[in-house]
DNA sequence: TGATGATAATAAGCATGCTCACGAAAGTTT
DNA sequence: AAACTTTCGTGAGCATGCTTATTATCATCA
């Protein structure tokens, strides 16, 4: 481990860092990361589905209804009842919010540009690919219940 | 964005999945990422002090002290006054730890296992060094105050 | 020595993740 | 239509991260 930190921890690391980053340089606007996800996400897709969302962050329900009650709070986001389902939310931002996407895009570029100096573009690309890989392994993964694989026989 | 993901939250989305598997794993164990990822590094230093295993972690050091409440409370961790400066505490493992350690470290085993399916061994050494690189950066970056560089002469 | 400043640990308070549980509404089956 | 199941949103409660502030102790310097 002290020869070769573990790949894991690194990983926790970097996300964490660039989370504290991002949100050290977005600070004056009180916005944070996960907040400024939904509004970067919802940008494309006004009108949508509370659940439809969540689905996309791929965070779960709960987690993302009291993101979405503080940004309601805040004025950035509006739920409207659906008319066809009265158990659902449909999204879409105020105005307010326009003007403070287009200062996060430009903080996530900044972030982003600080935290891949030294990297060609080919190892950018290569690092995306990469995690989106381990990404879709996990995420299949975390459906699966975690016991030995030797004790299954399926 | 929709084309190609942004890179950040893909990070982000995977060090969350890593750490939510490795937990749906250790949950009859009842012990967290954060706490495994100490008892790993304590286990490689004991009797360090406190502040100095943050600084090796990189958490805040209030972050660290309530998680060692917690192991404390537990009895996987003892604190010990350190003889010459009243203020600090030395940190030990207890006996009750250490078998624990090896089922954890199997479990981050099968973790990495999952996650990196499909990833060549030079794949997964590209990416360490990548992330190590990143890593770098920012924790240069977070020094430093959170301006734009336009504005700055330095 | 006595004041001043730095450091170790912790407190308070907030954000974001999770699990588990629940009520209301919708969909399906009998 | 009635009963069962699924889905949508949220409540409660916990863990881990952060910032900011406080107390106790140590170290330094006048």
């Amino acid at each position: 481990m002290s020869s070769s930190p573990n790949i894991s921890f690194v990983l926790h690391d970097v996300a964490r860092l660039l989370r504290k980053r991002f949100e050290q340089r977005s600070r004056a606007f009180g916005l944070t990361r996960a907040q400024w996800q939904v509004l970067a996400c919802l940008s494309l897709h006004e009108g949508i589905h509370q659940n439809k969302l969540a689905d996309l962050i791929e965070i779960m329900p709960i987690t993302f209804a009291r993101l979405l009650d503080k940004m309601q709070a805040r004025g950035l986001i509006e739920r409207r009842p659906d008319p066809t389902d009265r158990r659902a939310w449909l999204l879409y931002l105020t105005p307010k919010a326009h003007p403070i996407i287009e200062v996060m895009r430009s903080n996530g570029r900044k972030t982003r540009e600080e935290a891949f100096t030294g990297l060609s573009a080919d190892a950018q690309r290569q690092l995306l690919q990469t995690l989106c890989l381990i990404k879709s392994n996990l995420l299949e993964a975390c459906t699966q219940p975690a016991v030995d694989r030797e004790k299954v026989h399926v």
